[in-house]
DNA sequence: CCGGATTTGGCAATCGGTTGTCATCAAGAA
DNA sequence: TTCTTGATGACAACCGATTGCCAAATCCGG
């Protein structure tokens, strides 16, 4: 009825390979285990001579330290989680690498998961990986503040571009960028601006859409928002009907596919960029400056906030005090997608 | 002398937030840890009614399997590492989502690893990741063969665009995609081509070389190799001056960014294109569609390549069978960048 | 040369599940 | 009524490393 491996019980079960263990270096070395154990991981704890003595048996043997007998004991697994909703979208990547970065660094394993957006599924994951991890670094998180909560009750928890009360936030200021951005297109001679805003839950659309508004007010342009529009090339493309509607001739991206779907998708229909339109995108993620003409964008300084996100994490973890308060401040990053209005 | 944690050594030990065990359970229950560990996963082997009642108490703890304890005794970690060079790389993107879902359908966890392009540094990660995990997939590996079936030896391994006798080796067959693109360029009337070689040591931009060799020969076009070019932007940037000099009228890349970056160093010095210069890329990787003209490039079925290397590892790792073969082709794009030449 | 301080290293418990073995008990067969 | 048989659940060993505690060995000054 079954076809589980119910016969050969040892045998095929401990490692192929056969790793030596610390009773393997005792045996040969004459010692007992927690001499081993001691000559490895604390030196000067044991006499020099014994503890050279095994230091070149472990040697011999091959010898690996097995983390999981480790973290069974200690409770500590030297391992962190990421979890974001979109491992393919391209806003991450710089973060993924900054956060291996300092996981590396600091000897943590790194462990991805992918929630695809939706936030049953990233529970789902947090709530899997919670007994495996020392802490959870959580991008974008879809997950309601309340559930976000009684996460960081249970373990080290830290939130990237979104703010939870009580909880270690990571989100980079958009408004230098904005500013900036907005800045320039009044200096150019826009005199109107759209916002196109990205999925409804998201903490950021909203928060950049809020300091547009504050902006292009001050300096005296139209504003509207326009959207949500879906965080894809395809959502990018579909919105430029809206966006000829509304007759703007400057806009402000929730990110930067959305900008370079719209791009694309003037371009095919024969407008004059960035004449007709101009275009700033968020994030100058993979790829911005691939278009013609290339995207002019807001750089949010990803990598930074990945590695800070696993510095903090960690720093929880070892219940270390969290030090100076640093900023992560957007940039402009001038590209060619945007010039002053052709005169109509 | 030392900042070491000296003092409170348990309290502070375990789970700050006192995670149930099957201890607790037992207790509650009124039966021996035993009989909980057999109840939750041996369905049958106790009587209905214990079952249900310890099922019951272990809801109202909240009680959530401990995977370090289990993997200890068991040896199974439920976890497998993928490493690959560069995880900034477009290329992998899809391939690691592919990885993540097979792993996650299979309630595996992804352990995520980067070299950075060392070899030394892959190995090292490989060696740490070793005991942790129950497999190992390498991506785009830059280790020599030796090192790779030593470590296969030791634990289920899977390479992934690189060929290793006796070892379990993904990699998807240029040929479909190489003997379209030359066709198709010669179908356009051109008659000299170039291939655009990639690092070195790899293996996949040799075998795409020779291929390319062979089918662009049994078109009647003339052929010559240029390289190495460093898979990057830059790389391909400044691979132009090289291209302008072979006089050639159309290009064959090792990958799209190489592609990409030498159409935008065209069109930056004004070029025409594709008027001037054909441009065929390879993976039809994020961003490739970015362009002005969009790139033609040959697809690369990397999100399948991902899935079915995890599978084949898990399959690995439970010592089943490795049933079919299954080919994982390639297939031209025809986009925008590859056009009849222009008459000089 | 002695007594106390300091090294040095072994014993055994522990982390939380898993499973082989075995005793017990009840039901069914003879 | 007795014996067989299967169902049930407890006991204890085990996975590999860590560490509190203690005893033995060594060193020191007086």
């Amino acid at each position: 009825m079954d076809h589980e491996v119910t016969a050969v019980p040892r045998a095929q079960r401990p490692d192929p390979a056969g790793h030596a263990t610390i009773y393997d270096i005792a045996r040969v070395a004459g010692v007992s285990p927690s001499t081993v154990s001691r000559a490895l991981n604390k030196p000067g704890r044991i006499n020099a001579t014994t503890e050279q003595r095994i230091r070149e048996v472990a040697a011999d043997l091959g010898y690996r330290l097995n983390p999981v007998a480790r973290a069974l004991y200690t409770g500590q697994t030297s391992t962190f989680a990421l979890i974001l909703s979109d491992i393919t979208n391209p806003v991450y990547f710089e973060l993924v690498r900054g956060a291996e970065t300092v996981g590396a660094r600091e000897n943590y394993t790194m462990v991805l998961a992918e929630s695809q957006e939706s936030g049953a599924r990233e529970a789902d994951a947090a709530e899997r990986l919670l007994p495996a991890v020392d802490g959870i670094a959580l991008v974008s998180t879809r997950m309601p503040d309340e559930q976000i909560r009684h996460l960081a009750a249970r373990k080290p928890l830290v939130v990237v571009n979104r703010r939870v009360d009580d909880v270690l936030s990571i989100v980079p200021d958009p408004r230098p960028g904005i500013e900036a951005a907005i800045e320039h297109l009044a200096a150019l001679g826009h005199r109107s601006f759209a916002y196109l805003s990205g999925p409804r839950t998201s903490y950021m659309s909203q928060l950049r859409w809020e300091i547009a508004f504050e902006c292009a007010l001050a300096h005296g342009l139209s504003v509207v928002e326009i959207g949500p529009c879906e965080p894809t090339l395809a959502g990018g493309r579909a919105i430029k009907r809206r966006v000829l509607a509304a007759g703007v001739t400057s806009v402000l991206a929730y990110n930067d596919i959305i900008a370079i779907g719209l791009l694309l998708e003037c371009r095919d229909s024969g407008m004059d960029l960035p004449g007709q339109l101009s275009i700033v995108g968020f994030d100058d993620s993979f790829g911005s400056d691939f278009t013609s003409p290339p995207l002019t964008t807001i750089r949010s300084p990803l990598r930074q906030a990945g590695e800070l996100a696993v510095e903090r994490l960690l720093s929880l973890v070892r219940d270390e005090d969290h030090q100076h308060v640093d900023d992560l401040a957007t940039v402009l990053v001038q590209r060619g997608s945007t010039a002053a209005p052709m005169l109509t």
